[in-house]
DNA sequence: GCTATAATTCGCCACATGACGAAACATAAG
DNA sequence: CTTATGTTTCGTCATGTGGCGAATTATAGC
């Protein structure tokens, strides 16, 4: 049964999931959102990429269901996807915070959070307009 | 301590890692070494590519530490790392395994398999050379 | 040593991907 | 309604990646 030009459902979404991970800024984006969500403009601040860049980031690791959205307002605040939602890709997410302890970019990028978080998204985006 | 210029070394073998996990070619050819160890002539079988192009993701899952080589006379042989040395992977090779129950292009590939391993690697090879 | 052969390396090409800025879109504020 | 602003989409460009065949390497067999 299920065979039938059906060409291998299971093996798009996978490779969805393992080309998403294959690159450095939507790492760097999914170790951010492990304590919680955040809004593009402060991940924008992070990883001092254009908006445009990071919103395609967002939408490929949207793609393959690394992350949930929610809007509020003006702004798009993006999270892991959480219980049953984000079971499959849990073990991946496990891994991927193992192997990425003690690295640089990764402590660097928290310590930008602990800044970012602390203002609010409407402040972070006028400074961030300031420096055009 | 360990900072100075070290530029995030866990990250550079993540990537390689999800790198290498990032293409088609490279999850067919870990599914197909589940079972156990392979040579390249056997591979190239199954995934009816150029010898050198096998060769080159081989090359490139080495690199990540995905697959170990043995070298036994003319023949290469690739398989999945065992014990310490595929400790750090296995909870990958779990989730692909898992995700990729049922796959059409995975199911055939073993297959193929199971007629390309019945043959000795020096008559398969010899079956590929008459196919020019 | 020479030939045959399994595998790898190299050079090339087509295509995919990540970056940006400009333009478009959606929503809050006046 | 009009303006301001956070985000996304689109067009473009530079770079990265996967594919092949030719040349190279390493080993078995004569």
């Amino acid at each position: 049964m299920t065979k039938h030009k059906m060409k291998s459902d299971a093996m798009r979404a996978t490779l969805r999931v393992t080309k998403a991970l294959a690159d450095l800024q939507r790492v760097r984006i999914l170790m951010m959102l492990q304590p919680g969500e955040l809004c593009v403009c402060q991940i924008v601040e992070v990883l001092a990429l254009a908006p445009s860049t990071v919103s395609k980031h967002l939408s490929i690791l949207s793609s393959a269901a690394l992350v949930e959205m929610r809007k509020e307002g003006r702004w798009a605040y993006y999270r892991l996807p959480a219980g049953t939602n984000g079971a499959h890709i849990r073990p991946l997410m496990k891994w991927l915070g193992n192997t990425l302890k003690n690295d640089g970019t990764i402590e660097q990028d928290a310590g930008k959070l602990k800044h970012v978080v602390s203002c609010e998204p409407g402040n972070l985006c006028r400074r961030q307009r300031k420096r055009d």
